[in-house]
DNA sequence: CGGGAAATTCATCTAGCGTTGAGTTCAACA
DNA sequence: TGTTGAACTCAACGCTAGATGAATTTCCCG
């Protein structure tokens, strides 16, 4: 007769296959969708193992959220380097976070961002304090601007982000990337560098 | 002793009623968010009357929906005229109707669209049908690049749309829709008309 | 006036959720 | 070897949700 309660013998990692059903189940079906159980199953564990391991349903999808998002490294891999060309390497550096290994956590906050307000409430803090705070100085904008023009780009790639990785809009989710460079590069660049005539006084 | 029960005299517009809350219910909270109840509750009803009216939660949520979003006035309104002014007059049309009366449906649609897959998919396909069906052949562009142009245009706008009427981060909240105007539709006209290098092969 | 149909509510069912606390097994250390 | 504590499961609580069916009231048409 087998027991099943009890200590599992060997494997500790245990508490990274939560994350990971979790993370993917935040971006399959976003914040409210995902089911504490359903995450449990995917881990094949029991649900109260996850409270036990992260306590609320909200720690977890903090916990989820923690580490893959980190602007600062598409901040400082696109403010480095020649001022010209800041627009292309910021795409870039964008586009290849979502291709990447945190990418579905990725579409998991962003699934989950829109669904409930205390959501948006910290994924507007987030950007507050995480992008503009950041990305502001190392552009040296006239600081009268610099709020703007960064918003008027981060509103570009976050509707890039939705339409090619969330709602999967075709012909712009199978297009090369390079290609969405190319295209959307020189906006970015237009809107932090370059005048914009009829959106600040003339200097 | 007041009987509460039974048919109520008078005004037969209770339908619209449940419409309205169940409008601005999803577009709090998302589709997952608003409940069945709380819309009844807005709208001073019984919930089993919300059921009598629409059957289902999806009936009623794309009941909300049905009406109030046809981009064919948008359409119509931004391809009508010179082809040099497209852009300027599609970010004018497009912040008119977020900004009106219907723009609570829309931003209720945003909302919900990605919490879950269902509403995704449709989503998805209401673009395809209802956006890029109607807009590329009044647009006069060569077809084999016409869905690249015009979703790249209309990612640039969803993503307006979530940075100003869901997240709301500032400035880009709060500043005159004109400025958007002035800011975002020359690159509307680039993505629409004019030549996109390292994009399209060069004709 | 009378009767059917629509409008509306009430009470209730079922299902799923997040969460909790007690209990069981294992591993490591003294 | 004995004890401690972490990993893990079981069973259940309390809550809220969407949905249903019967009962009641009103309107409208003949």
């Amino acid at each position: 007769m087998v027991r099943r309660t009890g200590r599992r013998p060997g494997n500790p990692d245990t508490r990274e296959a939560i994350l990971a059903a979790a993370r993917s189940a935040f971006a399959e079906k976003g914040y409210d969708g995902a089911s504490i159980r359903a995450i449990a199953t995917g881990a094949g564990v029991d649900p109260a193992l996850v409270h036990h391991y992260f306590g609320t349903k909200d720690k977890l999808f903090l916990a989820t959220m923690n580490s893959p998002i980190d602007p600062i490294d598409i901040i400082t891999e696109a403010t480095d380097g020649d001022r010209d060309e800041i627009g292309v390497r910021f795409v870039r550096a964008f586009l290849r976070m979502w291709d990447g290994p945190r990418g579905a956590a990725a579409v998991a906050l962003l699934r989950s961002v829109v669904g409930t307000e205390w959501t948006t409430k910290l994924f507007r803090e987030f950007i507050i304090t995480q992008v503009l705070r950041r990305a502001v100085p190392r552009l040296g904008l006239d600081p009268a601007e610099a709020s703007l023009r960064v918003t008027l780009a981060a509103s570009h790639l976050v509707g890039l982000a939705m339409a090619r990785y969330v709602i999967k809009v075709e012909p712009l989710a199978s297009v090369p990337s390079e290609t969405l460079v190319a295209a959307i590069g020189p906006t970015v660049q237009r809107y932090l560098t370059e005048d914009l005539p009829g959106v600040f006084p003339e200097a």
